[in-house]
DNA sequence: ATATTAATGTGATATCAATAACATTAGTAT
DNA sequence: ATACTAATGTTATTGATATCACATTAATAT
């Protein structure tokens, strides 16, 4: 299957959206009708799902439950995935709010953050020289990274020395990460940067 | 100028590197030098600078201060744009401590949640049925909402109302949102995926 | 002054993603 | 049965982004 960074981004979209027919008990639906909830063109539904082996049937669209299940089959979602969580602040706190990370399938088994006045009931909280034990312990393979920017690099090492292999971080810092590892990054402000630069252009350029 | 959507992603962090470079002392540098920083490569570099009309010269490198300060030029970043957000849970709170959107030069001027015992000292706090009127007395033209997912499109939909013309939503539901208003989605979710996904695929592709 | 060199700036090329176009085919109507 | 139609699945085209290659040129060495 040749991979596409932006389709597979697109899959969890799909999968948002058909747990919504499905709970209208729409049981089937067409490339358009998904396209059209999107706001992407039927084409390119049918595209994506063509480069995940996807299949529908021809004057009958696709079969939503079906599709649902095929779809966590390909991110794997069936799996349960653990982490650990660096950083117990706010946005550390949101991240182990329920709603958050749910559509990843990821739970956090635990917390480390240096304040030990930082305590949490959902999790445990642990300082960060705790972390290479439990990450060894339980065995964990994804990390995410929520402190501060001075912090990061530092929590971001002990993951890779204690061998997890996927890290999500809030760093706007450039952050030094292994081959063998993943790292996806979330920059609010670059991202409101954006917004800002754009809206300021649809200002200019309407005329 | 040839507007480039990842070219213009960059530039925030060509920036923050290069602050990184001023506090070293470092006054000028090679294109080479960045990218290595930033893990990408000089002709990248060049090419970005090209696209925003940024001059060095040959065999001495860039400015480094008058860099930094032609950027924010672009960036509108001497400009103080103000914001206000919706939704004030941890994700909120988070939003509102001076560093994660320092980068982009917003201030956020208030903070709206029905919730009324989610004061907070550093915006006002206001119901949802404020927010026009908030938002119109002091000429705000951006929202960051940071609600649960099932009231996003409200407070979107509010934020359009009044006049707000750029978002930035950490909502995983699809919103509605007019032409002439832009919208930047984070989704933590997904990004986790993401990382989840290639992270699975490294360990299975290595041989 | 001249040659050398190490950097920039950019045109050409390659890669990746989105869009458009269309050939195929399963259902429906007659 | 046959024709028709409305959907899929895929190929071709376009567009955007990244990479490459190199011509240019300002500083340095001789």
């Amino acid at each position: 299957m040749k991979t596409n960074k932006k389709a597979l981004a697109r899959l969890s979209r799909y999968r948002e959206t058909l747990c919504l027919y499905q709970s209208y008990g729409t049981q089937t639906f067409f490339s358009c009708d998904l396209a059209k909830t999107l706001g992407l063109t039927a084409a390119q539904v049918r595209k994506d799902f063509s480069t995940f082996g996807i299949k529908g049937k021809k004057k009958v669209g696709y079969d939503t439950s079906g599709l649902i299940a095929l779809i966590e089959e390909i991110l794997g979602k069936n799996i349960e995935k653990t982490a650990v969580l660096c950083g117990l602040g706010d946005l550390g706190s949101a991240m182990l709010k329920e709603e958050v990370l749910r559509a990843a399938n990821v739970r956090i088994i635990a917390a480390f953050d240096d304040r030990p006045d930082r305590k949490n009931c959902t999790v445990p909280v642990y300082p960060l020289d705790k972390l290479t034990e439990v990450v060894k312990k339980n065995d964990v393979r994804f990390g995410i990274i929520a402190t501060t920017n001075g912090k990061a690099q530092r929590f971001l090492d002990h993951l890779v020395l204690a061998g997890v292999t996927g890290i999500l971080s809030f760093s706007a810092r450039e952050l030094k990460t292994p081959k063998h590892c993943v790292i996806g990054t979330i920059n609010p402000a670059q991202e409101m940067q954006n917004v800002i630069y754009f809206a300021n252009k649809l200002v200019r350029t309407r005329s």
